[in-house]
RNA sequence: GCGCCUGUAGCUCAGCUGGAUAGAGUAUUUGGCUACGAACCAAAGGGUCGGGGGUUCGAAUCCCUUCAGGCGUACCA
């Protein structure tokens, strides 16, 4: 069962205005000219009224008069019984505003409380099934803090289009072949070979089983400013941070120097097979601890053992999309609306990044049958998604069944100042070192707070400093401050059990019309991909029950209004309760 | 050069499918508890919505232009 006030009085107000409307035109007053559509919204201010329309300000021109005239005819000829509106006003520069009656109040209440867990829930999806594919951060190594901020936001985001009816499931892709994993091997090798050569050695007799002290020796090293200096120096196209010698380093302690004397192919080759699997296992963890559950985590490789990456080629060659240059393979993507070509198969013969993507989208979107993928990136891979959208139209797919959601960059901020992230030192603050110093209840609401178009400074001292006054706290203190008045009233035998209520005070009133808001934006958030309305619905929602909570005394209430309040609080309850359960964020009884 | 994102209060950001006096948090100042949880509430100050043009009853919002920052623009992913 679905519940939506607010939708059901912006449907009477529609059908309020049509009728009147419709009295006006048999009686001659106005034209019968076809009139545009209007809009009903929520004013910001109380004082205009629970709803205002502004038909007679869109209507006005199209029937030759002003729209104050209008408006004055509109509200004389409505008929409000029956509804669920007490009165119309006529106001400003010509707006209708309405006034909800008593009992809307109180059905909005007690429905809330009827529905519990399921209030907000509603069928704006249908039982469309989405594909949410976020974080696929690269298992070369660990997860940044931009993958902290596409994890929340991927996550809630997911659970957001499940509470609007949408069969969503969430999965991780991993690129666990091609070019990255090349490189990973290469860098893996290089440090495994200086551990076996005289240097390593040395730091490994000086040192013993101090792995900890051994890698840091050797990273500091290769952070020398002059090249000339550094006793293990790498090339620059490699991977060189700190967990790549720990990878070399285990594997050196389990199995010594063992692959010293074999091909360079082959030893890359043994120490993925022993690394990659363990970082994979890394990102799992590290994701769970963040409380992210995939329901898939798909293997870019096996894009590769099904043959799926050779069948894109095929199709892209046989509906004619491609030509062979410089002997590589390149998509005509200028011909489908892309900016420019580019290339598919290298010279060499393998295949571009972009050539697994397509199958793999290929198989969300056609094998596996999701009416949309939803990708949630990074802000770097804008360039991408362009190309991205131009193959799935060469591949006889819908583009518009590929959504993005792009976030755009996190700025660490530490001491007041950006920390400048170099990829040549490979240093950044992992995730699981982020999770460390901050709560996952504020990582989690805080990088939902903001619109994902907007570049974030993370400023860490204060998330960790300030944990007493955070937004997601002052939530949290609202369901907590409830759950104690319950339980108070309730020791001293007072409890809501069903039955009517009604209210009289505007704090009253504000904190049932924020209540009766939440499914209607649950719509509105799910539509646009913006999980962020959540938190800041659920952050204003507890605003406005602190003020009721301020100036509605339950206790020493007489006997009908202390019971009224009790039911809008256990109402609020739920909803605090509901919006965090969606966010993945604990609603304490206690704190 | 071209493309995408951003520019709103001291700071961090909402508002952007045009609507009524541009809003929150934070910071600053000031009031409110012998208590249904003050981890709260109330009040005040703080704005040329980057600049300039245009569209109309009405522009932070749409169009043009310009300035500033971020990111892209590989036979890397």
């Amino acid at each position: 069962m679905f519940y939506n006030a607010v939708n059901q009085a912006k449907s009477e107000i529609k059908e309020i205005v049509m009728s009147a409307l419709g009295v006006l035109v048999s009686e001659g007053k106005i034209g019968a000219e076809p009139l545009p559509a209007f809009q009903v919204t929520i004013p910001n201010d109380s004082a205009h009224g629970d709803f205002s329309a502004n038909v007679a300000l869109v209507c006005a021109k199209a029937l030759k008069t002003n729209p104050r005239a209008l408006a004055q005819q509109i509200v004389d000829a409505a008929v409000l019984e029956g509804t669920s509106f007490d009165k119309i006003e006529l106001a400003g520069p010509g707006f209708l505003n309405f006034f909800l009656g008593d009992k809307w109040f109180s059905e909005v209440v007690t429905n809330t409380l009827l529905l519990g867990a399921d209030y907000g829930k509603t069928n704006l999806g249908a039982g469309k099934r989405v594909l949410v594919e976020f974080v696929s951060a690269n298992p070369t190594g660990p997860m940044h803090i931009g993958n902290a901020r596409g994890g929340a936001i991927g996550d809630c985001l997911a659970s957001l289009l499940q509470t609007a009816g949408y069969q969503a499931d969430r999965e991780f892709y991993i690129n666990d072949a091609g070019n990255q994993v090349a490189k990973f091997g290469k860098s893996l090798s290089l440090r495994y070979m200086q551990l076996c050569g005289g240097e390593g050695q040395k730091l490994i007799a000086e040192y013993g089983s101090d792995n900890e002290k051994i890698t840091s020796e050797i990273y500091k090293d290769s952070q020398k400013e002059n090249p000339d200096e550094r006793l293990f120096p790498m090339p620059d196209d490699v991977y060189l941070g700190q967990d790549i010698i720990e990878h070399a380093k285990n594997y050196y302690d389990i199995n010594g120097d063992v692959l010293a004397d074999k091909s360079e192919e082959e030893r890359a080759k043994a120490l993925v097979d022993y690394a990659l699997p363990l970082n994979e296992a890394r990102l799992e963890t590290d994701l769970m601890k963040y409380r992210i559950k995939y329901d898939n985590w798909f293997k870019e490789s096996s894009l590769h053992k099904s043959g799926a990456v050779k069948e894109v080629i095929e199709h892209l060659k046989a509906g004619g999309y491609t030509y062979e240059q410089d002997g590589a393979l390149w998509l005509k993507a200028t011909e489908l609306g892309g900016e420019q070509d580019f290339v598919l198969l290298r010279s060499n013969g393998f295949p571009t990044y972009i050539v697994p993507d397509i199958a793999y989208h290929y198989n969300k979107l056609v094998t596996r049958g999701y009416d949309k993928a939803i990708d949630v990136l990074g802000a770097d891979h804008h360039g991408y998604v362009k190309r991205m959208r131009v193959c799935l139209k060469a591949m006889g797919i819908d583009e518009k069944r590929l959504d993005v959601v792009m976030c755009q960059m996190v700025n660490l901020v530490r001491d007041g100042e950006v920390v400048k992230l170099s990829k040549r030192s490979g240093k950044a603050i992992t995730l699981s070192t982020l999770l460390d110093e901050v709560p996952i209840d504020e990582a989690r609401f805080f990088f939902n707070l903001r619109s994902t178009d907007t570049h974030l400074d993370f400023d860490l001292d204060l998330a960790v400093e300030e944990s007493s006054k955070n937004p997601v706290f002052y939530v949290q203190y609202a369901h907590a401050r409830i759950c104690r008045v319950l339980e108070k009233m309730a020791e001293s035998g007072a409890k809501y059990n069903g039955g009517e209520v009604n209210f009289t005070e505007e704090p009253e009133f504000a904190l049932i019309r924020k209540i009766a808001e939440l499914p209607e934006l649950v719509n509105e958030a799910a539509s646009e991909y913006s999980p962020f309305k959540m938190t800041k619905y659920v952050y204003e929602f507890a605003q406005v029950f602190h003020k009721f909570y301020d100036t509605c005394p339950i206790k020493d209430a007489e006997e009908r209004v202390k019971l009224a309040r009790l039911a809008l609080c256990a109402a609020s309850k739920t909803v605090i309760a509901n919006v965090l359960a969606m966010l993945k964020i604990d609603a304490p009884e206690k704190m």
